[in-house]
DNA sequence: TAATATTTTTAGACTAGCCTAAAAATACGT
DNA sequence: ACGTATTTTTAGGCTAGTCTAAAAATATTA
């Protein structure tokens, strides 16, 4: 009944899982596909087996959701990926660009101890290192009030608390511009002409930041 | 050309590379087959594609070795068993006999910087939570001189630096006879009938020791 | 050394996971 | 609403890794 899943398994429910995290709807063949880097075929074929293993609710041409169990595993995956990203940060010092690939082979290891050993060594973190919330070993998480710095007017003073974006090159440029979380800015000018912004950073410098910059920085107002 | 192994290839890889470390010997495929829970039938297949990838010398019928780039990977992943193993007693607070399945995991995670900076992280630790020595990143083991307890004379002072037996029973009961890494032990008395022994334990205890178990505790002179 | 026992390999089949190409279902534009 | 475009599924095939059963090679022993 309850055997071991598969890496590949546990992909797809990730997947799935934040797919749907978005939107609320099923996601679809194709949108599962393209997530996971496959085909559309492919993605059937799972999609049978997983429906077979009660993991998601699955309709034909109609997409897929989580069941409950399926959830379960998604969200315990994510808490092992981002416990083990503050690991490798916090520990051994990797920058928050270097910790995703690596983060991506650890949140497979099977030991529910293991995790929550891990999370005590670390001091019960709360957000990963680039301000994704940690769901507790319920599967709870703790979302927060936040905001994209491209919709926060102007003079307002907030602090970096994550992104959402987590590719490597933005993560570095962010880096090289001191924009990194926790970081304290205030809008001082906006830029019709091409909705970029004027940022002062840390009270001492100040940025000019594009528009798809600013799109996937998330703020909180202080 | 040099394409990610599989963790099974791994497996194979470390299985051979034990199976001749002892002996220096070719390992027959029904060695390999025991050492891996398997099939002879599987193993011989498996033989053949570790050998077009240059990683066995294997001759039919006549055994199996490891070569150079095999043993590389081979050290490799007991570098990494090993240094995750001092990562779960030493900071996480396993036990020693439960350390070695999630290491099992731990030790197929692709990254070499992973493993250097982890081994960095525990201070350079020169041997595992077993006493088994950790090979450096050139693949380097540390050999020690050791003995098993089964071959002191009497009276003899020695302290625990390993086991040659990583079964949790039999660490667990180790550790109930307080018989841990580091321990200082004094044979008192031998005792023909059953080859047991009398040795007392830290200067303090004195405990009657079976046959069996002297012959898997790895001693050092002091 | 011939007969027997053991080990190893081959042959053929199975599953998981992936693919391409074609068919079927659904969605869209006029 | 009808034809077209898109999405999804089916059909069939591939590889890695496993298995059992049978054949072949090697080892043992009388």
């Amino acid at each position: 009944m309850n055997q071991p899943l598969s890496s590949t398994e546990e992909n797809y429910l990730k997947a799935i899982f934040k797919l749907c995290e978005q939107t609320d709807k099923p996601a679809s063949t194709n949108d599962v596909a393209l997530a996971l880097n496959t085909r559309a075929a492919s993605v059937t074929d799972m999609l049978k087996r997983l429906a077979e293993k009660s993991l998601i609710n699955y309709v034909k041409y109609k997409g897929v959701t989580l069941t409950s169990s399926g959830r379960t595993i998604a969200t315990s995956l994510i808490r092992k990926h981002r416990l083990w990203e503050v690991f490798l940060t916090d520990k051994l010092n990797f920058g928050w660009e270097e910790v995703h690939e690596i983060a991506e082979q650890l949140e497979h290891i099977k030991s529910s101890e293991l995790t929550n050993r891990l999370e005590a060594f670390l001091n019960f973190p709360k957000y990963d290192p680039h301000g994704d919330p940690i769901p507790d070993s319920d599967g709870n998480f703790q979302y927060r009030q936040q905001v994209h710095l491209a919709d926060v007017p102007l003079h307002t003073e907030v602090i970096i608390v994550g992104v959402s974006e987590h590719e490597t090159p933005f993560l570095q440029y962010l880096e090289k511009l001191n924009l990194i979380l926790g970081a304290k800015l205030v809008i001082q000018e906006s830029f019709e002409y091409d909705q970029s912004i004027l940022v002062s950073i840390n009270q001492s410098t100040t940025q000019n930041i594009s528009a798809k910059v600013a799109k996937n920085i998330y703020v909180q107002k202080i």
